[in-house]
DNA sequence: TTCCGGCTGACGATTCGCTGACAGGCCCGC
DNA sequence: GCGGGCCTGTCAGCGAATCGTCAGCCGGAA
């Protein structure tokens, strides 16, 4: 876990980065504002801590340049001004959390502890196998990066065979997840629906196994 | 956007009301721990804000307990105990934020603010999609650079939806997070919501992904 | 070849979302 | 208090999308 400290009181600093270090973060530590932005924006650090008051470039400043940039590290504002709309600059500006100086650093960690366990829970929701890509934020379906517009039962037999890429999924374990309960098993509902899902995504992406069930090789780089 | 508020103190209790509907949240409020820890629990809130001092059932015994329910919802907790080692065990409990009293409601809305959008993994007060610009703190809306007046319930709806861009929003979400609690559900109020929007905003900006709900497209540099 | 499981096109009932019209409620200026 | 404008939910109607059904066809395996 590689975090950013931007802070120029150098014994302030040390005291910080030794506490870092001894609750297991990797530190990196940034004395003015222009080396601040560029490793922000450019190495990938799990959370940056950003001192206000700094030379060169003004922390807010810094912070604002990033957001704009897209830079989405969570960050936690350090300043000893306390007043309240400074506060309230700092965190409409993007700032993550804020901790008024002096602290305990007790206090510092269990908020950057909270940070990035906040990051960390934005996990990616794409199913990618081979040419067909699943996007289960945005509900979307892509093959060859083309979107093909799915309809809800659609997108969710898609989606079952995704998520079970590799493995033959019978009609009855279709069914079963497709319909309600009270659905008639002697209905070829699940072939027709799979017949329209090949022709709108072309080719052979779905297999059929002859008397077992469907199946979406699994093509990955693993 | 829906908040609870828990909060014993009527006079407090109304004046924070009356800033966050002025700011454009929906609010909810409980009396006491159990109505509190119940309704945090079974709707669903954008954020609640926590007062520790509470009848029936302290503060920190309702947000473990949601926690330990897998209850994720961001939660400020708001007592008149500033010292340190109670903030760190509020934070260890999982709280997402602190704030002592006597505060600014400035910096009480900064914070929610901030906590709504960091739940949603944006990290500004200035949301950008594309041409779709929405300012949180001064509630304005631009589309190209040119400002659009929105309703303050088309401000929530686009609000919402900007604040879970690229992810799509079911009409029962969107439901739950504009209207109090005793909705009826079988309207079709969202619909008609939509539709003024669109109309204001233009074009396709907002998208229907028919039968599960609806989407703006996430399109900035990752 | 036969047979059986799967495929396909057509069809129609139903659902879903969009829209215009309308009305009640609220606020503001007079 | 009164009138007008805005806000917002309700309703009905429309058009399109959805999706199960059915009948007939195809093709692989024995």
């Amino acid at each position: 876990m590689r975090v950013l400290l931007v802070e120029d009181d150098d014994r302030l600093a040390a005291g910080v980065v030794a506490a870092l270090e001894a609750a297991g973060f990797v530190v990196d530590r940034a004395r003015d504002g222009q080396t601040a932005w560029f490793q922000g924006d450019t190495e990938g650090y799990a959370a940056v801590i950003l001192d206000l008051g700094l030379p060169a470039l003004d922390g807010l400043s810094i912070l604002r340049r990033w957001r704009a940039g897209g830079q989405r590290v969570p960050v936690l504002i350090l300043t000893a001004r306390g007043d309240w709309h400074e506060r309230v600059e700092g965190i409409d500006a993007g700032a993550d959390d804020y901790l008024p100086k002096p602290f305990r650093m007790e206090e510092l960690l269990a908020r950057l502890r909270a940070l990035v366990r906040r990051a960390a829970g934005q996990a990616s929701a794409v199913l990618v196998n081979g040419p067909l890509v699943l996007d289960t934020r945005r509900m979307a379906v892509s093959v060859d990066g083309v979107p093909i517009h799915l309809s809800p039962q659609e997108y969710r037999l898609v989606s079952y065979l995704m998520q079970h890429a590799g493995r033959v999924v019978s009609q009855l374990e279709l069914t079963e997840q497709l319909y309600a309960q009270d659905f008639e098993r002697d209905s070829n509902a699940i072939e027709v629906l799979v017949g329209r899902v090949r022709r709108k995504l072309g080719g052979d992406l779905i297999q059929t196994r002859r008397g077992f069930g469907y199946l979406i090789e699994r093509a990955d780089p693993q």
